[in-house]
DNA sequence: TACGGTTATGTTTTACAAAACATAACGGAG
DNA sequence: CTCCGTTATGTTTTGTAAAACATAACCGTA
């Protein structure tokens, strides 16, 4: 029986600006590959869903979260700010702390669950 | 500054059942009203959603979760089981858990906010 | 037996986010 | 001075969840 019950976090700043598992893992990947398009490919996200977002995630904060390079060698890029980091480490840390704290009600709603053996 | 941070948890049981604030909410209503017309007018939903998404959560567990009954002296109603009780309970904790805890990473990120005075 | 308030369910319409498609600007390298 | 891969942005189409609308069944009570 592999466990694949997972918790999605979501915070609200406001009425408008919000930090959840799309944007988190966007940048994550915008970290790793240094490029929107390559993050965006990543998630099967189309580059303009993904520059959305990183559009968003920039005016969300007094800083930028992500600074981009047009042009160059390598056609430019993209990568995170001090902010940026900041911000992504400070959502994995609450969410990594809610995995470990949620593990034993988790597992009694687990036990609670109907098996789906055979349903779509 | 009043503060209108909010976090918003969703479990995922595989890849079709999950709980989050919408029925957790619902559950809540229906508890305090008897009525799942009732409960979903608090929330502004039409009864067809809030009893889809009762049953949504009937058929998640393996036992149920609410039980219905129909005409009567009072039209009908409806009540939370043991189950769904526990449930609610359950989703809850680590609500409260998570509030509790993250409340240093989320002051943090709170700081680096952006301030919207003055935007929509 | 007609009424009222609720559960239960089907059909049609609407709203909107995402996808799909299109185009332009940028700038180093060759 | 052209090419390439990327950022940047606009327009159109699509998919689908929710709303809106409609109807019926249920069952105490008066």
């Amino acid at each position: 029986m592999t466990d694949d019950t997972r918790l999605r976090l979501r915070i609200l700043f406001g009425s408008n600006a919000m930090l959840g598992p799309g944007k988190a893992d966007l940048l994550d990947h915008i970290r790793e590959t240094g490029s929107i398009t390559a993050a965006g490919a990543r998630m099967g996200m189309s580059y303009k869903r993904a520059w959305g977002l990183v559009e968003t995630l920039n005016t969300t904060f007094r800083a930028p979260v992500v600074v981009t390079v047009r042009g160059g060698a390598r056609g430019g890029g993209a990568h995170l700010t001090a902010t940026g980091l900041a911000v992504l480490d400070h959502y994995r840390r609450i969410e990594a702390r809610l995995r470990c704290d949620s593990a034993d009600d988790l597992a009694a709603l687990r036990g609670m669950l109907a098996d789906m053996s055979g349903q779509k």
